[in-house]
Parts: structure tokens; sequence; C-alpha cells
DNA sequence: GCTCTGTCATTAACCTGTGACATAGCAACT
DNA sequence: AGTTGCTATGTCACAGGTTAATGACAGAGC
């Protein structure tokens, strides 16, 4: 913790959210923040609801959230959609793509999204001359892998209701994680069809989930927020392991 | 294709799994094949039905499969169990490991196993030392990540027979690909019930879905082997898309 | 060789969580 | 005022779950 300490001095206030969330890991040299930032010069604004990723496209690029929310999604040739997981700011898209002929999944501007604009190229130079910043690269691929596998888990083995909780838990606990966090309230950036395409639910099971979890007084839902009520009980009735989070709070 | 080729007539017959597959993708040279060789000579049988990986548990290992067939899976406190995916030879298993305190999934040996048991702080020397071999590892994490969300999509968007189907799929398409594969017969290393834990349904309801493709013609079923009798059929009812699992045919 | 036990596959009957459709209300935008 | 998008809810249908039973097969023990 002395040594998160240490790095949240640094690079707390203006540093870009990678640096903040690498930062709170281990203790990055002013020389491998400054890399980190200059990493991300070349920005990318992406309007509310539009794709810079296509699946079945060249990708030859990385990006990394700056700000604002992302989603990566399959689509099936009937029109269904099934998200696969939420890009927050500092989390990275395509960060192994050097190999990859083509883009696996489409990804989506949620809100008014920044994005940094890499070289996947870059990729290779860090792991060559800065093997701290490889090794939180490394984390942040294991942690993809980590909330991927709970989307899985959600899908095939949990309820709708509990579907809906673990995925409140997991946007909530990651939105607290980058100290973007209000207590418990957690901002809904998306709709409720936003949700139900997370959830492999139809739009109208997903609202009646919403609905019986408000009654059971474990959340209270208003136009833009939810908040999390009883987060023990939310807890209790998904396995809801944070830990796969992993801890690096900012 | 030609550097295919030449890649496949050194290391083809007697060469591990992972350099085979990495071999098919781009040309290593002599002393490339002898370090990835070399990495792969401490092994680890596991007896089928044994657990290598424990969720929650430290996770200090890299495992490269070698021989056999493993399940990676998630085991909610009810006892239901989400199986994420499906390791076959030339797979790595914790190849992004060295910052995780603990794993995050469980991994199960399918079949009589054996693993390459690897350092995790070798894959930082492999990108300093070796780039091909580092861009061949970010292509083997690329296409682990797209397994999942297959997975995931598959879960969430995809009725039982399409579930199924796009899984026999997969798995035919990945034990072609790394030179096993046997027409379209694909060896079942799965019971039903393994079946069932993959595609987030009952056993019942599995052997229900298992009836009605043998019934609509498209596979024949006997006891350890499944026959795709037509493949197109399948492809066409499943949407699925074989550059997920990345072309590297050995 | 026979019996017993355990595992796995299969199927029927009944039940239920969820999907689809329809409708209504509200807010924002044109 | 009309349109669009989103949220909310009721009704009915159905895909899939649960329970129970049966059959086949392999292996262990006597």
């Amino acid at each position: 913790m002395q040594t998160g300490i240490v790095a949240s001095i640094q690079p707390a206030e203006t540093a870009s959210a990678l640096v903040r969330k690498l930062g709170a890991l281990c203790l990055l040299s002013e020389e491998e923040i400054a890399y980190l930032e200059g990493l991300q010069n070349n920005t990318l604004s992406v309007d509310k609801g539009r794709d810079f990723i296509e699946e079945n496209a060249d990708l030859r690029t990385t990006f990394i959230v700056m700000e604002g929310w992302a989603i990566r999604y399959g689509l099936l040739s009937n029109g269904r959609r099934q998200i696969l997981s939420y890009a927050l700011p500092g989390d990275i898209l395509g960060l192994h793509v050097n190999f990859r002929a083509a883009a696996t999944y489409s990804a989506s501007a949620l809100t008014p999204l920044t994005l940094a604009v890499v070289d996947p190229r870059r990729v290779l130079e860090i792991s060559q001359k800065y093997p701290i910043i490889a090794a939180g690269l490394s984390w942040c691929t294991a942690r993809e892998f980590a909330i991927l596998g709970d989307q899985a888990v959600r899908l095939g083995r949990l309820s709708a209701q509990q579907r809906l909780a673990h995925l409140l838990l997991e946007l909530w606990h990651r939105v607290e994680l980058i100290g973007n966090g209000a207590g418990d309230w957690l901002e809904m950036h998306m709709t409720q069809a936003d949700l139900a395409d997370t959830l492999g639910l139809s739009l109208v099971h997903t609202n009646r989930s919403l609905s019986a979890l408000r009654r059971q007084g474990l959340i209270t839902v208003h136009k833009d927020h939810v908040r999390l009520d009883d987060i023990d009980a939310l807890i209790e009735m998904t396995d809801f392991n944070p830990k796969h989070l992993s801890e690096f709070r900012v």
C-alpha cells in the first residue's frame, strides 16, 4: 500500500486513466509515466453509438479508453447482439492484435468517447524497454480474460435476476476501482436494451428482473442511476467475486 | 503459405504441439525451436478428471498442453459448473499470470493429460530475446479471447441446438487445425454432462438437443465419436465463423 | 461366471422461467 | 402536434428445467 501511495501522489490528478490504473498496481518511474502518457497522445473522439471496431474488418490499432464507456459485442446474422464486456477508462481494446488479421468482435461507444490510438507494435517495444509496464499490461490481459469468463458463467449458469445483480455489482465495483465511484450509486450509461443484450435476455424480461430486484429492496432505480441498496445480499445471491476484477483501487 | 510449408518441414513430425502451432504461423529458426522445446522440458502428467488449477488459489505457473484435453471452468456455490473453454494440445493456460495473485478459473483434465510446466517469468524473457515467438504468444492470447467471446455469444444468444452445433463445429475445426482431425469425425472426449456444463443447459436438454440434431440428419452419434454429416448446414444454422479460430493449419 | 454397483445415456411427464406480442405512459426532439 | 426512443406491464406460448424411470455398459468383488 505504501507503493500505491507513492505512485498515487505522482500521477493522480491529471494523469490519464491508464497511468492511474497501472500506477496503482506498481511503482512507475517518471520516465515510465512519461512514456505511457506519450503513448496516448494520438486521440480519437467517437460519438455515442458509433462503432470504432468492426468485427471481421482489419484491425491494426490498439485503443485505450481515456474517457467514456464502450462495449465489445458480437452480432449474429439475425440481428441479435451479445455484449461481451464493457470498457471503462483505462481499459485497453486490441492489446493483442499484431497477428490478428481481422477483429473477432465489434466495439462501440456507449457514451461520448475519447480513445487513445496506439500502434500495436509499440507493445513489443514496451516489453523490451519497460518490463514493469509490460507486466502491467499482462495483468490487464488476465483481468480482461477474468471479466469475460465471469460473463460466460453469468450467461450460462445464473438466473435472470442473478445475472442482472451480478452485472450491476461488476460495473459498480469496476467504477469504484477507477476512482469514479459515487458510494453505492452506479451511473447507468446503458439503456435497458443494452442490459438485455449483455444479459442474454429479452428486453421485457430484463425490465421485469429490474423490477423484481427493486421490489425486493435490493436496488433503487432512477432514470440514469441505480443505487445498490444491499450490496451484501446482492453478493450473496450471485457468488460475485471482486477478486476477479483485481484490487488496484486508484 | 510458403512460410508455413518451410516451417512445417522442420518441426513437423516430432515437434511439440506448441512448436507445430507457432511454426505454422511464422518461420521459426532452429534456435527459436530449440528454445521452445527446452521451455517444455518440465512436464506434469494429470489423471483424467483431476484439477491442476484451482480457482482462488495462487497460480504461479504457466501450463502448455502437450497431450490430451483439458477444460477451464468456473464453479458456483450451488455446485453448478460452467465450462469456459477447452484446451487442446498446443494451447497455453495461464500465459498472463505474473500479476495474478489467484486463479480466476479452475482447470481440469478431461483425458489423461501431459502438461509442460513453465515459469511465467520466462514470458518476459521471450519478449526480450525472441520477438517472433512473443508475437506468436500474443496471437495465442487474442485467439483465446476470441474463443471465449464466441462462448459468451453462444450462451447468450443461441438456442440449445444452435449452441450444441456451434460447439461441435468449434471443436471439430480446432482439432483439424492442430492436425489431429479425422475427416468429418470428432472424437468426443467429454460426457454429455460436460457438454451440458459447456452449453449452459441441463443434462436432459443437452441429450434432447443431440437427438434433435441427429434426427435432422446433421450429425451421427456414436459412443465416443460424433460425425458432422452436413457441415455447411451446421455452419449456416449457427453463424459459426472459423476465422475466430485463426487459420494456422499444421 | 455371476452379481452388484456405479456411471452414463435416454426418454416421458410435468412445471416454470423466459420470450414475444401488445399496449400504455413519458420525455425529448423535430 | 407528431415522431421517436425508452420504460413499464399484462397475457399467452414455449424453450428449457426438473423429476423420475429405464437401459446399457464397465468394473469390482465373490
